[in-house]
DNA sequence: AGTATGGATGGGACCGGTCCCCGCTATCTG
DNA sequence: CAGATAGCGGGGACCGGTCCCATCCATACT
């Protein structure tokens, strides 16, 4: 079986009449070669086709062009989105992405060990890792280590190698109320998510915030309805054992949206005049299904926190706050709620 | 910046009281290492964590352990939890993805060129590309090259290393019509998919093949509905310029069922009563929305074929049939076909 | 007993880069 | 005009493995 030899930095040397170190200073376009030097090497580079080795690279001891990327599986797409938008950056540069999909925290730390431990990677990026414990599993001051839709809590001294992008849900939530207002809804109920996710906690807080600035406003909240199926039936029994009906229901996902969407055609309460529904994430199908939700700007969260990973791997070491980027949610005004309905 | 380092085979092998040889051996689960050597070995490993680089591996020219997955981002969610199967089974044998998302066939190539091209993956898996000229242009005697949700057309001889896990058309579209049929439909409506893709002509083939088995039934088909919007103008067209209406409508995908689902409410057409409706693929949100479609494997298919690019790399180069794997694909009947309906 | 046999281990070349340090040359400066 | 200086390019150690070959020793065989 003929081996196709792929050419090295040495051939391409020779062709070139250079040293490696000469190439090896082209290639990674370093100053002190003579600009004639230069485009003759890269000349021979272009024509032969020539890619450096990654390994040869990753063992002495530089940058490998490698970024781990560590996400969970969860329904929404949005694991897809984002790497789909690091890609798009990563690619920019020539970098390949190193994917490990992991459920739990053991296999956080595990592939860190394994790999990025070995320093292997020139970064790594969790993807909205629950808490930051994960972050703190796999800190390494040598790689830095980026928060995707994620941030870190207790902002530990020394950490000079974290950063993270997050979205802004008191500004969203805000939004919403503010055109849940807008329409004349005036009783308020949020389906909220578990109270241990930050997310959660910042739109929970922002509701009650907003509200309070209209007078003739009220805002109930429920817990616990984070599922398509669990929102069903916690809104059913809400909505049995409460004869004040809401007349705006503002969930959690979209999934909880299209669960209470469903219980209500069922009760014959029509949407959006009698109650208007919102929605969170502006998943796939929610255009489709025409329902009003806050929309997750997923690729761009991949674009921001690979930009900002490559602006700190470029030593562009800004202050504190330029490692922390934040990113708007727009809401996106569908059918499901509509301005003077009620 | 202290520089923590990661321990090496060199190390081991003093700590242990042996060469490198002897290490490398153990690691790789070579035979010809004494038990109680092994043993000796594997302790000191197991103690100080150590794992063999990636990079000193690769540069040495054995297995890196890394498969290059190339996909396409097809919003259904199919790339992303066929990657989820995929490194399932990746992780299983403690390796690594090496995912990059192209649009086209020249991302294809230059990813192969530049890294793959390199021998740096141990393999190649190529979700769904649209036809195996892919697989030509990365094709390569030396690396496996597995086709996920495609086949090689034209059955090249020589293409020692390319393997592929498909799915069954035809017995799928055959049981979609026995269910209709079975449901008391008898005028159905085929919009197929895209011409130049297999998958829509095997689909085809069979919903003409099934439907000519039952004597009073007729099939007829429309070309052009591939996405949701186009779905609703061409159904509709269909339906304004014949008086003689479908009472079954199969889809060539799921968001084509949602625009046929959404035109029928809007003209009044009652589902299943009416008409039935069946979609492909079994989207996320199709389960919600009680829509009878035929389940695409999704994770069988990355779990497949990364068994499939497994067993080749381990020498167990079966029969040419033994690297074409069939998945079949169940139909799931919900809300949008019900039998005695007509 | 002498030698073939084979299993267990050691030794060293090699993979393809990076990076540090050195030497050469040409220009600038006092 | 001699010496400093800076720009450019070369040489070699090194990164962490794999793999081929040599060596050693114990057992089996003629």
């Amino acid at each position: 079986m003929k081996k196709r030899r792929v050419v090295n930095l040495i051939e391409i040397a020779k062709l070139a009449g250079v040293t490696k170190s000469t190439v090896s200073r082209v290639v990674r376009r370093q100053s002190g070669v003579a600009p004639e030097t230069r485009a003759r090497v890269e000349h021979v580079i272009k024509v032969h086709h020539y890619r450096p080795s990654v390994f040869g690279r990753g063992l002495a001891g530089a940058r490998t062009g490698l970024i781990g990327v560590l996400g969970r599986w969860m329904g929404s797409g949005f694991t897809a989105e984002v790497i789909r938008g690091i890609d798009d950056e990563v690619k920019k540069r020539g970098g390949h992405l190193l994917c490990t999909f992991a459920p739990g925290i053991d296999e956080y730390v595990d592939f860190w060990r394994s790999f990025a431990g070995g320093r292997q990677v020139d970064g790594l990026i969790l993807l909205a890792p629950p808490t930051d414990i994960y972050a703190h599993a796999v800190y390494d001051e040598d790689n830095p280590v980026m928060l995707c839709a994620s941030k870190p809590l207790h902002e530990k001294k020394g950490w000079a190698t974290v950063g993270s992008v997050t979205v802004d849900n008191r500004t969203a939530m805000a939004r919403v109320v503010d055109h849940l207002a807008e329409g004349g809804y005036r009783r308020l109920l949020h389906l909220a998510g578990p109270p241990d996710i930050l997310d959660s906690q910042e739109r929970l807080e922002s509701f009650h915030n907003t509200v309070t600035r209209y007078p003739d406003m009220t805002g109930s909240v429920v817990q616990g309805a984070w599922t398509e199926v669990l929102s069903r039936s916690i809104m059913g029994e809400y909505l049995d054992t409460h004869h004040q009906w809401p007349d705006a229901v503002v969930c959690f996902n979209d999934p909880v949206a299209f669960g209470v969407l469903d219980l209500l055609k069922a009760k014959g309460v029509a949407v959006p005049q009698q109650m208007a529904v919102v929605g969170w994430d502006d998943m796939l199908f929610s255009s489709m299904a025409g329902l009003t939700t806050v929309h997750l700007p997923m690729v761009e969260l991949g674009w921001e926190v690979a930009r900002l990973l490559f602006a700190q791997l470029d030593g562009d070491r800004k202050s504190r706050s330029g490692r922390r980027v934040t990113l708007d949610m727009p809401l996106v005004v569908r059918e499901t709620s509509a301005a003077n309905a009620v």
